[in-house]
DNA sequence: AGTTCTGTTCGGAAATTACCAAACGTCCGG
DNA sequence: CCGGACGTTTGGTAATTTCCGAACAGAACT
């Protein structure tokens, strides 16, 4: 297969996850690397990486890394080659756990922020009971959500898509 | 109540959503705004916000309107005052429900372009088997995904975190 | 009408980021 | 101990982003 018809073939898959990227923050080269990687069909070693995006040695192993470090893609040893070769991470349980743990995160910054919060609040002349009312109800609001991360981590989705239409038991 | 003490009680909501901002790919004054916005007893006025946060009017103007978009801020109408006032979005329901349609957009994004890159790779005279059932496989993650958030989001926080603590009725 | 008080948009300056090439450290096989 | 193959780190540059001030447009009031 020559190049245009892999970058064709490709297009698609690296357009949706340069969107994904930017959507978190991360630079195109994130997401178009993300994409050559999940269209290519055995372990890619980084100088293919490099061949097939255009982007240099450098940029390729940095970005890599920061792949590497979202749960994205994985590191694997190809016997007879010392080089490193990346595969996409796929597997859906893998995948979850990561969305969970970045969501987790984000709710207990927030929550840990609130608590600091209401102690300052507590010990400040002008409390103001508007803003401790507010913390308490979001603050809440973040611990539930963060409960609910943790139960849903417990499942496999397709338990839990069961539990959840099958609903409450009826009550008559 | 002066300026350092209200600098003070509010600087780890801020930070919080500073981080929170940042790791969406939003610059520092979202979360900057969102913070002070949170620890407000009152609607706040777009001057109040550029007296408060130190930015000039033209960039608590665009932020905010970002703000607004992501769903984390409100404008209202106060009587007998023609200046827009803010205020943050806390409820819990409009919190996941943002979120869900967040996490929902992602996903289809990807559907859609594995969906198109399937038949690419099906009219391609060099079909790849491997990347054929790759795309099968996470597809299929992606959709069941999105079909479990289309399911949280009939269920407000509570009802869920009962339904999954009472799990799959027990099996003798 | 004009005036004043809004909020948004525009153009440019400053700061930050993404990227590359080259230098560097490291690991292996001789 | 010496080359050679790899991957990472560094320094500089080009491009992007952020932010501000000024110009602008729209109400509400006189």
């Amino acid at each position: 297969m020559d190049r245009d018809e892999a970058d064709i073939l490709k297009r698609y898959m690296v357009d949706a996850c340069v969107k994904v990227a930017n959507s978190y923050g991360c630079c195109d080269a994130v997401g178009v690397l993300r994409g050559t990687l999940f269209m290519a069909d055995r372990p890619v070693s980084m100088d293919e990486l490099v061949e097939e995006t255009g982007y240099s040695k450098s940029t390729v192993s940095s970005n890599m890394s920061t792949l590497e470090r979202m749960g994205l893609a994985k590191r694997v040893i190809i016997p007879g080659d010392k080089r490193y070769h990346y595969i996409p991470v796929t597997d859906p349980d893998s995948l979850k756990k990561e969305m969970i743990i970045n969501m987790r995160h984000e709710m207990q910054g927030i929550i840990v922020a609130m608590n600091r919060t209401e102690v300052d609040l507590r010990a400040s002349e002008y409390m103001s009971e508007t803003a401790l009312e507010r913390i308490g109800k979001a603050r809440r609001f973040y611990m539930q959500t963060d409960l609910l991360l943790d139960l849903i981590s417990q499942y496999n989705t397709e338990e839990l898509i069961v539990l959840l239409q099958q609903g409450f038991p009826e009550k008559k």
